[in-house]
DNA sequence: CTTGACCTGTTATGATATTACATACATAGA
DNA sequence: TCTATGTATGTAATATCATAACAGGTCAAG
């Protein structure tokens, strides 16, 4: 991960997003998979900051586009990008985020602040390490880890 | 935590539940809390195995019991253990399960198996100083951290 | 024996997620 | 080009998870 913890510091978002979406589509066009109208519209709109939104969040802006307005088309344009690493679900927000280093294979940690709400990615394979090892001890084979912690992103330390 | 991952190991089950309603009935005195029917009921049926339920299956299992019948009930009541350290919430199932070790201050990491369902808590210090490390270089706080695995346990390991 | 804090119960509703099925589209093979 | 096949989208209905708001009951301190 070169640019760690990117969601919090000033940047130019604009590139950021436009840099992601680019990405996603090398991404899918490698995987043989297709960026259709929707998938790229509700990249799009989890690309316009570095927050979750639900899936709720997302359809309502979709139906207004003229897209479906039931709960699957959602839901399932969510879940292709998750499925192509292109968004990541956020498991205590019960929400979606985008990521913003796609076609890196990673399985970041997440920082979410209680305040703002904002969302960053974290570096997580030092903790991955230690958790699977942990595991084993028990004779446990981790396949997937959630790692997320909430707390306070420096913009919102400061003002407290 | 002195027993590392009990669940997955064959062992004395009434005798593990018995220990950690005893020591439930201890910690709530301590806190001054008070530990009603509803309550021990909800973390003894929590304790009847190593897995997850679901707030509404313990609601099923307490309005059979007399108790009430409305979600309210069952939220309130493992909101309180949760509260006291006595029960764990496993945000990926949406779920909750007994803590194993009530009285120790202690956030574990969850060890989910995907096969037969168990939840084992395991220790999850080393994965969170790597997490409060990494997250302080981005400047952010970590007040609350979620560790979760998903995988398989030994038994079902050996099954596979 | 009353007061205040807390617990329980109920109604109602809100929020999140999935199943099932029908229709439309894209692409590879005849 | 046509058409068969897999895949994507749209919709209805429903399942699952969670909370707000209020009424009544219990308990223990003063």
């Amino acid at each position: 991960m070169p640019d760690p913890d990117l969601a919090f510091a000033a940047h130019d978002h604009a590139h950021c997003a436009q840099d992601a979406l680019a990405r996603a589509e090398a991404v899918t066009a490698a995987a043989g998979a297709r960026m259709t109208p929707v998938r790229r519209r509700v990249l799009e709109i989890l690309l316009e900051e570095h927050k979750a939104l639900g899936a709720y969040d997302v359809l309502a802006r979709l139906a207004v586009e003229g897209f479906g307005n039931q709960p699957p088309v959602a839901y399932r344009a969510l879940e292709f990008l998750v499925d192509q690493g292109l968004a990541h679900r956020i498991q205590r927000l019960n929400a979606f985020t985008a990521c913003v280093h796609p076609g890196k294979d990673h399985a970041p940690a997440f920082l979410i602040c209680r305040t703002c709400h904002m969302v960053a990615e974290a570096e997580a394979s030092a903790a991955r390490v230690s958790l699977d090892a942990e595991a084993a001890k028990a004779g446990f084979l981790v396949e997937r880890s959630t790692i997320e912690a909430l707390g306070l992103c420096p913009n919102c330390r400061g003002q407290a």
